[in-house]
DNA sequence: CTATATAGTTAACCAGGTTGTCTATCGTGT
DNA sequence: ACACGATAGACAACCTGGTTAACTATATAG
């Protein structure tokens, strides 16, 4: 079935590769006590990382409008894992930061990544997997973040 | 930036590898006269097959609801790409064919895959790509499409 | 001190998905 | 022969992650 058009496959794979990991990362995360941690967020949170950011930035730096970005952000405040506050120095920006349950989550999606990558290397063994993800730096953008990355998903 | 977390580099990868893949495509299709094919069209398109199937069984193989299959024909139709048709033998059910343009945009795309892979393999050496397809074949399921493929994207 | 650029908010919209409900038709068991 | 359950499709209301456009408030350069 996917089959049908010979280059078809090592897309498809490769969007089932991530895919997978990023499911049972979500899958251990929700167990973990984060059942409400989507893919994205953990994207934007790492985006804000540990010296925070503003709504704009934020949005540049994941190749979406400051708008998504806001939305993004009024969402992870919501749920928990992020705070506002004014800038005392630019009364116009609003500094965004982690809150402890954010750092939480990140720590802990780190550890689980380990493993899952622990895993595959076990499977494959590490110098096919290492050979893998250097082939794939290769052919892939420099700067991750910078490329509209999550952006494109929904839009898809 | 994407090296903060060991772990996360693969994904990542996995990820904006199908990206660039996808993306390339794209515009070289729309080159080639299809400007309106999204990558979901795509994936549905070559679910729908040459045989053709009903808005039910598309959405069975795509992973997706009935109503999201059904939308998702609906946009195909209206394009060009698909067209309708009551079943003769079962008049609840209606048959959706590709047309002949809808055959154009998915021959297009094998040839475009086909050329994009083949990029990969040059700078990459054919046997390296090997590997990774093969490794990725193991690691990901087997039957990709029944797996709830595209149904994941707009989720995220 | 005015003009322009920037940060954030709000509103209206789109794409792709969900669930729930409804009608029409098919097929099976008595 | 027919009633009843299963199936196919359509429709409505809603969710998420995006988009643009328009607005206010603040900062900064000339």
């Amino acid at each position: 079935m996917s089959s049908d058009i010979p280059g078809f496959e090592l897309p498809l794979r490769l969007f089932l590769g991530f895919r997978v990991i990023i499911d049972e990362l979500h899958e251990e995360l929700a167990r973990q006590g984060h059942p409400h941690v989507r893919p994205m967020y953990g994207f934007a949170m790492q985006a804000i990382g540990a010296h925070g950011t503003t709504a704009v930035d934020l949005g540049r730096r994941l190749g979406v409008s400051k708008q998504a970005a806001g939305k993004t952000i009024e969402t992870l405040e919501r749920l928990g894992y992020v705070e506002r506050a004014r800038d005392p120095h630019d009364t116009r920006k609003k500094i965004v930061r982690l809150t402890e349950r954010g750092i939480d989550s990140l720590t802990r999606s780190a550890h689980i990544f380990e493993d899952l990558r622990a895993r595959w290397a076990r499977t494959l063994g590490e110098d096919r997997l290492r050979a893998m993800e250097e082939d794939l730096r290769t052919m892939t953008p420099t700067d991750a973040f910078r490329l509209d990355m999550p952006g494109w998903f929904g839009g898809l």
